[in-house]
DNA sequence: CGGAATGTTGACCACTGTCAAGAGCGGTGG
DNA sequence: CCACCGCTCTTGACAGTGGTCAACATTCCG
């Protein structure tokens, strides 16, 4: 738990002494929280940021007709919000689909950071950006591509993701989500995603239980995707 | 053309004196283009980032097989490409989609900025925050929205985009892009576009030809986009 | 004037949504 | 310990939004 932060940027970038230190001094606030627990609201205007230490979470958004769109899962050593920094307002919700442990880290603490420390102000900064890249690759995905598609690429972003966070084997990980949330995120219906799994389970792409994903056959998982994992901007050589 | 820049940032926040002056003393390099031309492909690395002081744009990725999305538009006094600052790669293409005028600023005086004025580094990110923010509501239009809706929520959003960037009387504004464009865009066909349009122009809610848009009932339109602002952060009174 | 890009329309189709019912599973309380 | 309840997953029949294909009209330019 000591050294998350440290540990998260310098999966984007170098850190120097001080600022690791900096960052290791913080005071962090940790908060264990129930699943299905809203974290902040739609409109709110926190004054911390959230990062994850065990469990997942999701950002969303609800259309004015009620419907939930799934705009981004967080797992483990991520920033969940960092963009209320810049925007004060927050314009989606986040709430953990799992049991989850935060870290409540104070807005002025981050906001010293930023004033004493340049490279910390860009990693973070990049950090931001490396999110924004993950959106747009989902506009892509619930654009353009069929329900087959969309899922088996959000099962491939899932498992890089997992992978580069140290959170997975070589072919399996946790994917603690039910179809219903699967279908928030990817612009489907339950009943549809349900399936789109029974599928891509035939092909034995994948198998997908009790908050397990096994990937029996990634090169074909990723061709049935469409998945390039630039857009990941991860350091590790690509998979 | 002087002062762009400034007037940009002012948007989204107040500029000190000397920052102003940072920001007018860049030496800028004017580009002429016809439209239907690529700016920047996707993966390249560029050294400048663009400034779009004329005409239109847009942002988008190619799907593993062949289609197109497009990301987000960019209309006259937008930053085209500040996420290449700090990703350094570029994931989406930037083309033009009319003849315009771009000013080139090369990352080495945007980082003079960011060095030296913390200020100018904040309004900066807060920029790409925004851009972040529109990609997100823009998952939600292509995931939970139907294309009805969906179209409605893009003419609004362009309506008041180009209203707040002083490009609109308060009813109509330009927009000048074909059918294909748009469909790209809404994740649609072309041929579906065309018939929402003209569901939207029988309902009396807008006109667009000629690459003219002109709202005909706004409050209708927003209702039928069930559209709400908030996500674009202006400081403007909302509409 | 001619050719290409764009917009329009119609007929038909299929991917995905809707509705509904049932099965499995785990948790809770009597 | 068992009965019950709610949540999640599963399946089937059917419906509809939006896609496909194709032809034609129109506009824009060279």
């Amino acid at each position: 738990m000591v050294g998350v932060i440290a540990r998260r940027l310098e999966r984007v970038g170098l850190l120097s002494e001080p600022e690791r230190r900096a960052v290791e001094e913080a005071e962090l606030a940790i908060r264990e929280v129930k699943g299905d627990q809203d974290l902040v609201h739609e409109g709110d205007q926190p004054s911390h940021c959230l990062l994850l230490l065990d469990g997942f979470a999701c950002s969303h958004r609800t259309s004015a007709d009620g419907q939930r769109q799934i705009l981004a899962f967080h797992i483990p050593d991520d920033f969940c919000d960092l963009t209320s920094l810049q925007l004060g307002r927050l314009d989606n919700g986040i709430s953990t689909l799992t049991p989850a442990k935060v870290a409540l880290i104070p807005h002025a603490t981050v906001f010293s950071w930023i004033r004493d420390f340049p490279g910390l102000a860009r990693l973070l900064w990049r950090v931001t950006m490396i999110d924004a890249a993950r959106s747009r690759e989902w506009i892509v995905n619930v654009g353009r591509r069929t329900a087959h598609q969309r899922t088996a690429h959000l099962l491939c972003e899932h498992m890089l993701r997992m992978r580069w966070a140290g959170r997975a084997t070589r072919l399996a990980c946790e994917m603690p989500l039910t179809q219903v949330e699967l279908a928030d995120a990817l612009g489907l219906t339950p009943v549809h995603v349900n399936r789109v799994l029974q599928a891509l389970r035939g092909e034995s792409l994948i198998e997908l239980n009790a908050g397990i994903l096994i990937v029996r056959n990634w090169r074909e998982l990723k061709w049935a995707a469409g998945f390039d994992p630039g857009y990941l901007y991860s350091s590790a050589t690509s998979a």
